[in-house]
This record gives C-alpha cells, sequence and structure tokens, in this order.
DNA sequence: CTCATTATGTATCCAGTGGATACATTTGCG
DNA sequence: CGCAAATGTATCCACTGGATACATAATGAG
C-alpha cells in the first residue's frame, strides 16, 4: 500500500495526516480559515463524514493544527536559539508575519469562541521555556522576573500585530508594519537589541 | 406612536436602534458572539428579513455595533482624561475586562474574517486621538513620539489581554490577569504611573 | 381627504455547514 | 478461513445567512 501511489481503494490509507497536512497546506496559502470539512474532504477524494472517523468534530482538527502550528514555533525558536531574546523575538515576528492564517487560529481562536477548550498545553510550554531560555542572562535574574519580561515582550509584539491586524494600526505594508513592531519592542528596552536581518524596506 | 407602547403593530417603528441595543445587550451579559439573525430577529418579535430593511447583511449590523463600542471607548477615555497616561491606559483595561464580548468584536473580528471591510475609522481615530491627549506631557515632544508611546501601551495591554484570552497566559481569575497586565504596564515605563483603583484581589 | 408611492415586514425558498445514524467495505488477526 | 474492528459512504437533520416575491402600513401630492 504505497500511500503515495494513485489510490482507488476504498481505504485511503493515511487520510488523517493527509487532511492535516491539506488544512496546514491551505493557512500556508494565504487561507486565513479553514476550508469548510467538505471542501477539505473533496479535496482528499473522500465523504466529508470520512473524517469523522479521525476527529471528534471540527474543533478536534483545529486543536490539533493549533498543536502543530505551536510545535513549529518552538522549532524555529529553538533554530535561533544562540540569539538570546532579540533572537527569539524575531522569530516569533517571522511567524507570525509568514503564517498569518495559522497564527491566527493559535492566538485568537480561544477567544473567538471557536475553540471550548483551552489551546494544547504541553506545545505552549515549550514555546514559553524556550522564550524563557533566550531571555535569561545568566546573572541569576528570579524566574518570575524572566517570566515577566518574556511575556511583556510578547504581549507587546502580539498586541501590535493584532492591531495591526485589526485596522487600528495602519501601515503601508506588512514590512512597514514589521519594522514599527520591532522600533517598538527595541525601546521598550525589553531586549538588549534586535538583530534586523534585513536590508531596508 | 409611542416606541415604548406594546406595540402589536405590523410596522416596529424602530427596529434598528432595537436590533442595535438588542444584540449589545447580549454581548453585555457575556454573550461573545452576536445571536444569529433569527434569534435577534425573534426577540423583537420579527421576521428575520425585517432586519435585512436596516442592515445589508450581518456585517453590516457588525460594523454599526463595532463603531458604537469605539465610541463608548472614546467616552470612558473621555472621562478619564484628568488622569493622563495612567488613567488612559486603566480605560482601555476597564472596558475590555468589563466588556470582553464587545472588545472582541472591536478588536479581533477583522483579523477574523469576519469583517471584511476595515474597521470604522472615525471612531478609532477619536479614541486615538484621546490617547494621544493623555499621553502628551506637554513638554514639546513630537506627535510621531506620542503616537510611538500610544501604539505601544496600548499593544502591550491588548497583547496581554489576549495572550490570557487565548489560554497561553495564564490567570487564577480575570482580577489577577488584570493586576497582571497593569503590573507590566507600570513596568514598561510606558506610562508615569498607573492608578490602581482597586482593593486587593 | 384620497390615493398612489415608498418604506417596512412577511412568507417562502435556497445553498452551505457541522453533525447524526445506519449501512457498506476492507483489513487484519485468532 | 472467517469474523470483528476500523474505515468510508449514503442520507438525513437543524440551523445559518441570504434572495425573491408579496403584503401591509405610513406619507405626501393633488
Amino acid at each position: 500500500m504505497d500511500p503515495t501511489a494513485p489510490k482507488q481503494s476504498y481505504h485511503h490509507g493515511t487520510l488523517k495526516t493527509a487532511a492535516l497536512s491539506a488544512a496546514l497546506a491551505h493557512l500556508a496559502q494565504g487561507g486565513e480559515d479553514l476550508p469548510s470539512l467538505r471542501d477539505l474532504a473533496g479535496e482528499l477524494g473522500v465523504s466529508h463524514r470520512a473524517l469523522y472517523r479521525h476527529f471528534a468534530d471540527k474543533e478536534g482538527l483545529l486543536r490539533e493544527i493549533v498543536a502543530i502550528g505551536f510545535s513549529r514555533l518552538a522549532a524555529l525558536m529553538a533554530e535561533h536559539a544562540d540569539k538570546g531574546a532579540a533572537g527569539a523575538m524575531e522569530a516569533f515576528l517571522d511567524f507570525a508575519f509568514e503564517q498569518p492564517g495559522l497564527y491566527r487560529l493559535m492566538l485568537s481562536l480561544r477567544s473567538t469562541n471557536l475553540l471550548a477548550e483551552p489551546i494544547p498545553g504541553p506545545q505552549v510550554r515549550a514555546v514559553i521555556n524556550l522564550a524563557m531560555q533566550a531571555f535569561d542572562q545568566g546573572i541569576g535574574q528570579s524566574d518570575e522576573a524572566i517570566r515577566n519580561q518574556v511575556f511583556s515582550a510578547w504581549g507587546l509584539v502580539h498586541g501590535l500585530y493584532e492591531l495591526w491586524r485589526s485596522g487600528v494600526l495602519r501601515a503601508a505594508s506588512p514590512n512597514l508594519a514589521k519594522d514599527f513592531i520591532r522600533a517598538r519592542l527595541l525601546d521598550s528596552g525589553l531586549v538588549a537589541g534586535v538583530t534586523s536581518h534585513q536590508a531596508m524596506t
């Protein structure tokens, strides 16, 4: 049963993974919302009810995608672990601007009541822990102090990002919005110095 | 035609205002989303299609509510205009924690793709202007510097609030979340000192 | 005052959505 | 082999926002 073969068989074989990939692909291509279960199933050549064998309901699918999103964010931050707080925050920014759909699902789904249950804890904790490591300057600050700094920085960046997306904060282009957010983070004094790995925009 | 009289008449008389009030009442009572057009119309004793005489579509209703929300926020800030930046930010916080449903509609509707069009500009600008006045310390800072401070403060507060609502930031109670946000704002140095008009929680 | 015009509601339809139940087909294991 | 569990399908349902056609009430011109 080669899953890559053009399968005409009654059983799909890898429907669950295929569904998650298809959904993530939609988000990666600029989709803000998930497609309907019917459309998603249609793409996979399967009846919409087939998905219910793998996810309890639509929220189940959502939750798995959110978990994957946080894992990816953690991975991205781990890549930049050497660059300290500035690197961590730049990773946040990159993620949010490159995967807006996914980022939105991760962080504004619960408050939008699309998710009844809390977002997946372990993956979120992983992200927070990575951030705390990045912000720890090894000079014996208390865990609480570090945690406060992490949330302040994340809050500032996330808040400005959302204000931009909501239309309250106007910017001529996404890149300029990103620059603005980076600048505010910089003069907040929360990070030693933000690596601006970009040419002039 | 007394609008307060128990109307059995074919014509409602003040349907538009009644619809907006009913929707706002739902939000005030803890509703996160608007009720369906049918439920809303049902409450008003009217067929769901009647609402379409007053709003182009559901988004039309939403947009008017968002506009009202920003007006109310502006009014609340104006009340505290004497207390400077700290007062303005406390007004933000109060509004967000007392009207979570409305606040969410105002600020995370657009990014949730429930609103295709930008949120109403004039009302938003009023809020920004009030905030800028509050942050202006009259020592000749540039408009841009003040604006940056306003957005930093608003971004920080809004971001932490959203992180809390999304479940990333855990707090035992809403009041503790509010305290945490106020504390982060305070040690950001963005406001001179936050009036903590509350007893210990 | 009358009557046509316009504003406002109603009745009924439609497509799309998430979800439920009952049935069909495989797969795989004793 | 043969039967049970896993996986899909067919078909139904309630509900939503929206469209069209028709009914009724308010209003202003003559």
